[in-house]
DNA sequence: AGCCATGATGTAAAGGTTTTCATGATTGAT
DNA sequence: ATCAATCATGAAAACCTTTACATCATGGCT
């Protein structure tokens, strides 16, 4: 049922009159034969119709030029934006990716280093931040295969890193905020066990530190990330009032929910209320009003971390463990002057 | 520097006492070797760390358990949530996605296709809409690799097909209009060049006529599915002077893109004008007004069409060329009854 | 003329499985 | 007790490359 049979290396050979190994020689090191016998090889070649068998090349190899992407949630956007710039540098440098889906269930975690340990991928890109699970026991002892973390850090391992550079990001957020006049700013995102909200609230503190402004307690309020989280936590702001004149949300998803909140509520904005998001997802620029916040380089993100793991497996030290990319300032509408 | 030296079957067999041919039965056909053995291999299996090298046995058995999925963007959110779909499913029947972001670009879908001519995939699943280039000229001559498109179905090819049902679901779209009272219904997205977008005027254009309400060309505008198309054809309807009480919009990029003329042209939503969209993308219940719309499935498509390739590669003829999943009317605040 | 370096090619091993076929052992039936 | 059938196992082939090593020819040097 399958295409017919295919064309190996031993039918090239054949009906160009040399051996296999020249065959072999013809396609990968062209300098090493002669200009004649090249040319009769790639005429058999196009005549066969031959591809070589990545398997058998593989096999003898021991390598797959195959990258296995471990990621909790391939369906999130901001994910998938990353894997494009993965792709990108990847396919570039003749290596294709797998793609697994973990959901942080540790058994499918464990299931997916069976690519690993069966050579079918060469090396392993972590959204996780964590080892997967089956690494984790015993880190020291068993070797690990070539990696770098992307977008989280792995915590507690040295495992080379490429991310944002959220506490640069979130000061510089903040910063914008204070340089339009806000004095009483609030951080929406409070959540010490992710390492990305701890990041950009420290970001927010130094900023509001700096410029010589208290922190108040009551404005920095928990979330994980979630639109939910961010409109429950400006409903909450209301309750206890205690209010700010602008919202810096530790995510776009987060100032979704607080603009939704504020919407809700009729309140002008950004008259009313200026809100600060980070990330610059899609649809950051067609909520109403479009939302002012930091763009995360994912692209290149991506091709960074690729590149990284690539020199990796051509043997380089990695120079530096860790690769933090500038988070860029995105003005739009949701963020004016404070107006009292 | 890899991970020192894997065990092979070799090491297992010496360490249980029998032939590699043995541990190969012991660990696939386990019923074909006797209790005793079979102890004695999962034993050394578990003391050596063993795991079947896949590139040996991808060799071997000559397929390799992968699937390649063929995209034109990897990081459309549309995309990436089918593909939860697909790796839910692949990964149930021990299958691995590897996936290649092709732009549309032709010569990368040609590169792309090396990993089915050499081996390295067993099947195909196809987001473009057209056979990748390189298969296109000679269609008939070359047998076709196992495959399925979903999403978009291939123009003029034999090639199994799983995706939304566009007409009926926008059957159902209109009709919920018609229900609330609408009989001047807008179509934003006409592109006769597009499958998608054909199919879901033509279920416009049904429900119409089935509700004895005349068609009026002038409220029938073009649009490819971006958010701007929508703004502007919106724009665009004012300019003419030719208003409805309802758009129904060929996607929610679309209908996003009314919306955001509606208010910025200060109307109050849905109150003098509703909007529907198609697809449910993941902020059409945060934009405001949330937006009325018809769901696709996306996780079941991907899990349809895995399926269906799967049971294509088992040998089993597929059933039918075309399985269409009904969409879903998902009713939210952007539509209600006209006010005139 | 003789020698050596260089360059082009071929031979054969190695990479790690799965599977066919053969072999012996065991069981069941006569 | 004999024969046939069944069952468990092993030997070896096949899957298709890459590459270390050997071979041979060529040409340049002394």
């Amino acid at each position: 049922m399958q295409h017919h049979k295919l064309a190996t290396i031993e039918d090239v050979a054949a009906l160009a009159g040399v051996s296999i190994a020249t065959v072999s020689r013809a396609i990968n090191e062209p300098t090493k034969v002669a200009d004649a016998t090249r040319r009769k090889v790639a005429e058999a070649v196009a005549r066969t119709g031959y591809t070589t068998n990545a398997m058998a090349r593989s096999l003898r190899m021991r390598r797959s030029n195959m990258i296995l992407i471990l990621a909790p949630d391939v369906g999130d956007p901001n994910f998938s934006n990353i894997l494009v710039g993965l792709e990108t540098e990847a396919s570039k440098r003749g290596y294709g990716l797998l793609i697994g889906n973990t959901q942080n269930d540790p058994s499918r975690e464990t299931d997916y280093l069976r690519f690993i340990s069966s050579n079918q991928a060469d090396g392993l890109i972590l959204f996780t931040g964590h080892l997967p699970y089956g690494f984790g026991q015993n880190a020291e002892e068993t070797r690990l295969p070539p990696m770098v973390a992307v977008n989280e850090p792995v915590v507690d391992q040295p495992v080379p890193f490429v991310g944002v550079d959220n506490f640069e990001g979130a000061r510089v957020a903040t910063e914008h905020l204070i340089s339009q006049g806000h004095r009483r700013i609030a951080f929406i995102g409070h959540s010490p066990g992710r390492e990305i909200n701890r990041l950009r609230e420290a970001g927010y503190r130094l900023a509001l530190e700096s410029a010589g402004i208290a922190i108040d307690p009551r404005l920095i309020l928990d979330g994980e990330g979630t639109t939910e989280s961010g409109r429950a936590a400006a409903e909450l702001m209301f309750v206890r009032d205690a209010l700010p004149t602008a919202f810096f949300c530790v995510n776009d998803a987060t100032a979704l929910g607080v603009i939704i909140a504020l919407n809700a509520r009729r309140y002008e904005l950004p008259r009313q209320f200026s809100v600060m998001g980070f990330d610059d997802i899609s649809f950051a620029s067609f909520v109403s009003p479009s939302l002012t916040t930091m763009k995360q380089p994912r692209h290149r993100m991506g091709e960074a971390a690729m590149e990284l793991l690539l020199a990796m497996l051509a043997g380089e030290q990695p120079k530096s463990q860790k690769v933090l990319l500038r988070a860029e300032l995105i003005v739009r509408n949701s963020v004016s002057r404070p107006n009292s």
